[in-house]
DNA sequence: TGTACAGATTAACAAAAGATAATTAACGCT
DNA sequence: AGCGTTAATTATCTTTTGTTAATCTGTACA
């Protein structure tokens, strides 16, 4: 299911696991192939799966009334997701989850596999390790909505993603910047043009 | 510590607990008072506590080099709250928290209490809960960043929130909101003026 | 009552972003 | 090579926001 590095690099990780531990976390997921442009969790799903991303990229999208998606969320190769509607509010997803490449996850059922990490405390520090990783995911992106404008923000996606670029067109990552494609472009070439003048 | 209903609203919330659990947990916190303005925990502290605000309102911001405010984030009774860049990322704080009323806080040392959390499983399901949720408001914050604009932002907050404006001054919310004073200013007149024109 | 101070509003102008449409570029396909 | 489709850029114009500074308002306090 995962390749031996990355169980070398988790069993690192969490000294508390063994191999053994980490086999039985994975025996609860199974392996999922989704061919670029697929759909993964539709509009309306109640889809209640917590998902790592071995390979591609996954991107959420609101699609307003008048039809324009906005893109909310991008996710590439390890990392987890879910349908934050479905598991954190308990609603049908607003939102469209869909592969921009060809892509391999590994799904779990969300509550099986908390049922599975309640039942041990040595799961505990692995747990709150993935949940504050993916609080502070949030935190940092809500941070640079409030501390940076939209050019520092492009900047430091490119920062943290470089090859984001060749992977999503433009105009998704605009709207994900809580920008329009056409403003993006300006951006592009003011940075390109004049980097500090 | 906390009063009777609030005990029987946690109660009720997680049945798996009985009042000697809450009690356990509760033993580790303790109780410490504000005054309007004093800081909580000041720039790069490595504060590594968890407050439940009671009552009041704790603000945290960041000084900019110009000298100027942004605040990052409102907290009030009722919510919780952390060093986000201690307790996330083991990392001196880069934001100052303070005391905008007079405030009365529940506080625990974070790795103590998540110890008590972890020791037994039975607490697991509240833990989770509260990750949740604290991950959950942070991703409707975030999505209110990438799909509403500045006017949209502040009427939710109103909404979400409507004694707020009464509480804190707008200079304060506007940076909250990711725009200045004088935008908001403007933003507030043509609310008023023309709602829906 | 007056003064000092902080916050809010207003004004004036520059910069950036939104909206819409036209043009150009890139790429797959036959 | 040529066609068609989609994305990206550019152009034009409108709206909003940023910036700086002035003015107004409320409030605490001497």
């Amino acid at each position: 299911m995962l390749d031996s590095n990355k169980i070398s690099y988790y069993l690192q990780l969490f000294k508390e696991l063994d191999l053994e531990d980490l086999f039985r976390l994975f025996s609860v997921a199974r392996e999922k192939k989704l061919s670029i442009g697929e759909v993964y969790i539709p509009v309306n799903a109640n889809t209640r799966k917590l998902t790592y991303i071995k390979e591609g990229l996954i991107r959420a999208f609101h699609l307003k009334e008048n039809g324009e998606e906005v893109t909310v969320l991008l996710r590439w190769e390890d990392q987890f997701f879910a349908s934050y509607d479905t598991i954190l509010f308990d609603k049908p997803s607003r939102f469209s989850y869909h592969a921009m490449e060809d892509t391999i996850l590994l799904e779990a059922d969300y509550d099986v596999f908390m049922e599975v990490l309640n039942k041990d405390p040595k799961f505990s520090k692995a747990k709150d390790f993935f949940l504050l990783n993916m609080l502070g995911d949030s935190m940092m992106s809500l941070e640079s909505f409030i501390l940076l404008n939209p050019e520092e923000r492009y900047l430091k996606l490119l920062q943290e993603k470089p090859n984001i670029i060749q992977r999503v067109p433009n105009k998704y990552l605009a709207t994900l910047l809580g920008i329009t494609p056409v403003s993006l472009s300006r951006i592009r070439k003011r940075i390109s043009s004049g980097p500090k003048r």
